[in-house]
Order: C-alpha cells, then sequence, then structure tokens
DNA sequence: ACGTTTTTGTGATTTTCATCACATAAGTTT
DNA sequence: AAACTTATGTGATGAAAATCACAAAAACGT
C-alpha cells in the first residue's frame, strides 16, 4: 500500500464517529481487518431485505440509498460520499437491510465484517454511545426528508432537497455552499419524488434568478441569496 | 394508587424495551421516580426544537408527532398510543426535540427526567444494546413513511398509510386487523400528505369495493382483501 | 474524431389533486 | 332538546405537475 494511501485510510477512519473513541493501536489493529473493495458505477452494494453482515465506508466516489417503487421509479433516501459509511443498521438489530444501496460514481469502499464490528464496537460503552448518536442524527436526517417530501409545492421541495444536500455534502465558500455531490436532474428528482423535467424546469428557474450556479465541474453553488 | 392501576403501570413499564433488561428491583425503584401528567385533548406536549428534558410513556390516550409547516398544515410522523413512549431522542444526543408532539385525544402520560434515564439506562451494557435496537426500528419507521410519501398516486398513499398504522397499531381478528387509533380523515390526510377531501373519498371507495370497514367505534377494519 | 449513450431543454397535452363551496351528519355542551 | 362544534360527503373548478414527444447538447468509449 502507497503511503499517501495509508495516510488517507487513517484520516478517514479517525474521522468516522463510530472509531472516535478507539485508541492509536485499536486502530492500527483495525485497519488490517478492513477490506477495500471496488464497485463500478451503477452497480448494487447490498438489495434491501437482504440479510447484511457488513458495514461499509466510502473511500472515495459515492454511494445512493434508495427504495425502489414498484413502477420502477427509485426514491433516493441519501447519498453518501468519501467518509461517510453505511449500512450499520442490519448490524446493529439483525433485521434485513432496509434499503438498496448502489454504487452512483466508481467507488473504493472499505467494508467491516459484523464479527470485527461486534469485537470492535459492542463490547465498549463509550463506542456505543457513538453509535446511539449516530442513529440520533440518522433519524433527524430520515424525519427531514420527510418532511421535504411533504411540502406542498416542487419549487419548495427542490429548495429544500437542495438545502439538505449543502447540510449534509456541503462546502462553503465565499460566495456561498458547493454542494459536491455532481448530481443529475435526475437524481434530484429522485430525492424529492418529482419528474426529471420539472426538476429541469426549476433548476433553470434558480440559474435565471440567481439563487443558484452550476460549476464547471457540475457541482450546485447555491449563492448566499438562495432560500 | 389503587392497586389495579400500579398492576397497569407496572405491566406497561415491563413492555418498554428500554425497560426490558432491568431487575424487578430497579422497576420498583423507578416507578418512585416516575411521575404522571394528564394532558387534555390538543394540548402540546413539546414543541419542537425545544430543549427536551424528559422522556414520556403513554398510559393512556394517543399523541401525535407532527412536523408544522410553513403554511399552517401539519404533517404527522407517527401516532403513539398506550404503552408507546417518545421523546428519547432528545435525551440521546442532546439537541433539540426535532419535533412537536402534541395529545390527540385526553391522554396520561408517565413522565421521566434525564436524571433517571442517565442513572437507570445510560450505565448498563445491556440497555444500550437495547436503546439502539428502538433507534434501529424507529429509523426503519420513518424510510417506511418516506416511501409512502414517495408514492405518486394518492391512493397508493392512503394504502400504505393505513398498512403503516397497522404494522404500529393494528389489532388482528379474524376478519382482518383493526387500526386502533380511532383516526378522522384529517390525520389521515396529514399523515399521508393530502387533502382531507381526497381522503374521504378514498376512504369511502375502499368502503365500497368492500377493502376496509369502519367500525361502530370508528376503528377502521383492514379486511383479508385489503392491498 | 466518430458514433453512442447520457443528460438537458422545451412545448403540448392530460391527469390528478387541491381548492372552493356548501350540505349533511354526528358529537358535545349547556 | 337546542345550539354549537367537529367531522364527513360531494360536485364544480382550477392549478400544478406528470407525461409524452422530441431536439439539442454533453460526456464517454474506442
Amino acid at each position: 500500500m502507497k503511503k499517501s494511501k495509508k495516510l488517507l485510510l487513517d484520516k478517514i477512519i479517525k474521522n468516522i464517529p463510530f472509531f472516535a473513541c478507539l485508541s492509536g493501536e485499536q486502530i492500527e489493529e483495525l485497519r488490517h481487518v478492513l477490506i477495500e473493495k471496488h464497485f463500478p458505477r451503477n452497480k448494487i452494494i447490498f438489495v434491501e431485505e437482504d440479510t447484511q453482515n457488513y458495514m461499509y465506508v466510502v473511500l472515495s466516489g459515492k454511494v445512493k440509498v434508495v427504495h425502489a417503487g414498484a413502477d420502477g421509479k427509485e426514491h433516493i433516501l441519501a447519498v453518501h460520499k468519501a467518509g461517510d459509511f453505511f449500512g450499520e443498521m442490519a448490524l446493529l438489530d439483525g433485521k434485513t437491510a432496509p434499503a438498496t444501496v448502489t454504487a452512483m460514481d466508481d467507488t473504493d469502499i472499505l467494508i467491516m465484517s459484523k464479527r470485527d464490528f461486534d469485537e470492535y464496537l459492542l463490547k465498549d460503552n463509550k463506542a456505543l454511545m457513538e453509535i446511539i448518536s449516530v442513529l440520533c442524527t440518522r433519524l433527524r436526517e430520515a424525519w427531514m426528508v420527510n418532511k421535504v417530501l411533504s411540502l406542498p409545492t416542487a419549487k419548495e421541495r427542490v429548495r429544500e432537497v437542495l438545502k439538505l444536500m449543502a447540510m449534509h455534502s456541503g462546502v462553503k465558500d465565499n460566495r456561498g455552499t458547493v454542494i459536491t455531490l455532481r448530481l443529475t436532474h435526475q437524481d434530484i428528482a429522485d430525492y424529492s419524488s418529482l419528474s426529471r423535467e420539472t426538476v429541469t424546469r426549476l433548476m433553470n428557474k434558480f440559474v435565471k434568478d440567481g439563487k443558484i450556479e452550476i460549476l464547471d465541474d457540475k457541482n450546485i453553488l447555491l449563492k448566499h441569496s438562495f432560500q
């Protein structure tokens, strides 16, 4: 393993709240049991209702957490980027995965087995408190999505979805907040439960009104005037 | 306290997953620190964004967990009946309450202070595991609501909301499942983010199609053919 | 650089609900 | 029981967004 990669891995691991309580030694140990795996774009990582035996950490790329509707449409519940983790729920309560996770780009992912998860995390009181705090965050996020979906107009829905993503994956700069997920209109539509065409029209309107700007790399800048 | 009431209290306490791991003595102890309080219909128990210092258990009646929209409309996230508990999140991560809770009927509620909560629950590893499992359940429920709200037609939304309530508050009998919450059409509308009129029309259609039946006490019977 | 696939842009049409406007019914209060 | 209040039933109308149907542009693969 390259030195720089090793350092990156260390940095990412240390930023996972679950692992915040582990000692340097423990992290070193941990790194040896973690498996790195590559998922090409559009590859499914796991399917809703699957029995799940791993927790995942995104190293690079991004993944979407989705519910698939009967009609083939999918609803995005969350998008995770480098440094985010997912799949912990099935490990915690032993039930099946509540949603499907798919790679949105070519994505490198770190995998931790249930055995190691139990070994390193479920024995330590402090780690359990961390897990609880993470679940609370997830719950608050789920309720926020909920709120967004019950907004009456398409415009509000798109606006709030953008704000939600800015909160989770936003980088502030002097002009506003940049959503670094490089989302397509279809992605935003799947997030806000609207049609792609409606999202296209609204995004253009936001641009025309000077509320947002699409940067060269397709990232979305929410200007200060946004909202 | 009347004997019968004491027994009821005991039974309810023992059915709360948080307390499942406590010994008989501990429960006895616990009962002395719990305060019982009455909330009349429509009384707000706590407000979104409030700093919250208690956990609550419903003894009788029912409460709704809601997000209030800017336009005065409210969106129901969950309904809790006797034996259910709520308000635990703010105690767990110290952040403000993520939603408002209101009594839907005259409701008796048991209150546990943060101090007792910490004292009895946050020290025990087994209790922490219980809390984690409860949070996972909440998260799965929140995602189900999410799924319902992203369904494209009003009919599906109402159908799935009814199924959700049946799952949480349903009593099976030989004809199907009875939702024992005595909900108004407005409640269902607030749950599914539809207008009251649309819900009325759809409920009548379900009745006419023989899928559901409104019992004398206003409870809703989902017949076996429902779905 | 060329063809292919994916994404975006935009008008025309249709559908579905929300809204409005009452009527009726059922429950509550006094 | 009369007077209110709350809940339900139902038609008519309108608005918002889905759908349909392409065109154009960008991104990607080889």
